[in-house]
DNA sequence: TCATTTTAGTATCGAGTCGATACTTTATAT
DNA sequence: ATATAAAGTATCGACTCGATACTAAAATGA
């Protein structure tokens, strides 16, 4: 079965991600899941960057993220800004230090090497064939997809800009290329 | 930039995976790192089913290991076997019940669901170039390749079966679809 | 309006991961 | 024959992660 072979080599990179953050991490004194919380908050948009968010996100309960956070604060990776109109939430901006960090980080220099031979159509073509990947799995599992909003069925073009159908405000182009908690994909035509 | 998609996705699938395997485990009282060690155990041939080897293979200390495969033993999903010749040798068998309990968990479910729908040259497509991007991504790390014999610069084909050049040892087919921590591509011809 | 419920987030505890270090035993090299 | 290397184990400490219990603020609703 192919499958079993797609999960292998899934299974392999995946470890392979895993080791080379933890080398990488470890430089910084970081470890793997914190590394991800702040690739999160690197690509979300400004509904999605709470604690909750990043809790669906990496599938974690919030009291582990919550400590997981309160590291990359402590840090100055991260700061928490309170919400100006529910005093409940919190959001988290990755700061200057963060994104420094981060893109010494992502992608991965073993993905960088390993695309570089390959010509421009065919990491298209890979990175299509993971995505559409996902979204299957994702859909199998059914779970958040955490998707671009562009790619969004709430989304809208509105006038030069956009506008989120769900909360009525409008985007600008760079705010619809982050990712979204509420992000969902159009529902198909067939079926 | 794309490789930076191809990341993100690859993170995201990698994260379903854990998720997915900490469920899984979680029925039995597994964790996924145990997973990992059972199903590497499920696939390697017999020069390869000692600690080192699921040490390279999961990219963790001998020490670690070790700790993971008492676990293992404990719950009497494999044995292990002093090696006759070698007697610093172990050799780490998966019993029945860790067949068992690992078929059960791999493929993953989302896996199989998302690949359902796929015709299968697709999914042959998929596998193919996931293989791809791993073989570089190892060639880009220098790590080893954990690849089946059948694959492998050293294996050759000998009366009505196959031989290791390594061992000098004589292979059979299922064998030969064993995966190897000594295992190595041929050696490209151009470049 | 005021009590109830829901939601966002935090704090603490315990089981378990994982690397570092130190160790034993056996094979290999000089 | 002795030194060195390699396979494996044991122990310790820093850290993960879920479960549980908690606070505070918003939403619900009679």
């Amino acid at each position: 079965m192919s499958v079993q072979q797609v999960h292998a080599t899934l299974e392999r990179l995946s470890n392979l991600l895993r080791v080379e953050a933890r080398e990488q991490g470890a430089h910084e004194g970081l470890l793997p899941v914190q590394l991800e919380a702040l690739h999160y908050l690197f690509q979300c948009n400004r509904y999605s960057d709470t604690v909750q968010g990043v809790s669906e996100y990496l599938g974690q309960t919030k009291g582990t993220v919550s400590q997981t956070l309160k590291v990359l604060q402590s840090r100055e990776l991260l700061e928490k800004k309170p919400d100006m109109k529910d005093r409940r939430l919190v959001h988290l901006k990755i700061t200057r230090k963060g994104r420094r960090l981060l893109t010494n980080v992502v992608p991965a220099r073993f993905l960088v090497e390993a695309l570089d031979g390959k010509q421009t159509g065919e990491v298209d073509q890979l990175a299509d064939l993971l995505r559409s990947l996902l979204r299957d799995a994702q859909a199998a599992r059914q779970m958040k997809t955490f998707g671009a909003c562009k790619t969004c069925r709430f989304n809208e073009s509105a006038g030069s800009g956009y506008r989120c159908g769900l909360t009525g405000e409008s985007l600008s182009k760079p705010d619809t290329e982050r990712i979204c908690r509420e992000h969902q994909y159009p529902i198909a035509c067939e079926g």
